[in-house]
DNA sequence: TTAGTTTCTGAACCATGGTTCAGAGCGAAA
DNA sequence: TTTCGCTCTGAACCATGGTTCAGAAACTAA
């Protein structure tokens, strides 16, 4: 709305499109994908519906571009977590917060893969394999934590589909304005969501215990 | 179809809830439940629209007999569960599989709570009542997982909704005919999601331990 | 000012899908 | 056989909501 400014062509449409997948993601958060219609984000943008027809090809167009930038995100973001240089259950930690973050803080993507059955079949396989990916970057930490010790899953595939529920999950109860804060959140998934091994490896080179 | 006999009219009625009930729950949880429509349940039942209107108001009510179903079944079975005389970890892992059965064997609920979102405010509001119920069945297994030493868990209530959306997020990708078993799901997630106390409690009367 | 391009408008179009309803089978009692 | 409920039918009704489009507004360049 406010780009004056001497900018291209494309610069503005890309800001415009911005703004409106801003607008989309949020609404599609809070009243869900299907009871949110083309007008509902026209006029929380305060334009006409047409508008959103000049800038995305429909509505399905819309929720990929979400998911897009939504899932883009977390591949950076967790490619690098992974290149640190720490024992896999920090790593592990440090995923699951980002996790948390992107999908619930501020306004952002919201509905990170979920609603995928909505989209036509190309579109839908360029998601999928996103998300696989994002996938196999979990499994790949969870097994660097069982070479490393510092981590136990007997099942690392079915593990990580159970650790992105319980994450994924939290877009249908949290609530920002809500009593928890997205930080005791974090904290409490890190502890319960990361498979220590149950005897964390010796600080010490000794492996004396004295049990109290 | 086939229920001759000697019935009264409320039994055949009740029956033939069932049956539809039945197939409106596969499909809602095949295609999902904005994509299924009143006629596909009619055809997958090979009957008219028309006749779904006769034993049900209209298909909100459908929806809501389906998530009552599944969470009295819940609810029933978790409360046999917690009566039982066993430590709370264990009692915890009955659940975690009666609840993964639930979902997602054979043909049933389903879509455990999803969708609450579409229904009208009074079947919202009882079914929110049941899933509550549901909820605090299981923090209160986890304060006396607390009690008695079994289970640890810094903030029962936010353990219980990761819990929750680690189970329900398997109605999103479990498929029957797929590869992985419901068992190993099973297993798989008793091993991750009970927050056994690092060190388990002694079994002898001695405290005495050898390390290695 | 004029011409041309970009951006926006909103009424209208149309498919989808929930819902209704007048009437038809059908079994049981009279 | 007739009557009377109980079941069922499916065409038709109608609201919702995605999409289109002819034209207006805004802005730039000549």
């Amino acid at each position: 709305m406010v780009q004056s400014e001497t900018k291209t062509v494309d610069e503005r449409v890309a800001l415009r499109r911005r703004e409106i997948l801003h607008a989309a993601s949020t609404l599609f958060r809070r009243r869900g994908l299907q009871r949110t219609g083309m007008r509902d984000i026209a006029r929380a943008l305060g334009v006409a519906v047409g508008q959103l027809y000049y800038y995305f090809e429909n509505k399905e167009a819309l929720l990929a571009y979400c998911q897009e930038v939504c899932l883009e995100r977390l591949l950076t973001e967790s490619a690098m977590i992974r290149r640190e240089k720490a024992p896999a259950s920090v790593r592990l930690s440090r995923l699951i917060e980002a996790h948390l973050r992107c999908l619930n803080e501020e306004i952002p993507g919201s509905l990170a893969h979920l609603e995928v059955e909505s989209l036509n079949e190309p579109t839908k396989q360029r998601i999928l394999r996103l998300r696989k990916k994002y996938e196999e970057a979990l499994i790949g930490l969870l097994k660097e934590g069982q070479a490393d010790g510092t981590l136990v899953a007997s099942d690392p595939v079915l593990t990580v589909r159970l650790l992105l529920g319980a994450l994924n999950w939290s877009v249908k109860w949290f609530n920002r304005d809500g009593s928890t804060t997205l930080d005791s959140l974090v904290q409490t998934a890190q502890a319960y969501l990361v498979p220590l091994t149950p005897r964390p490896p010796a600080r010490r080179v000794t492996t004396s215990e004295s049990s109290s």
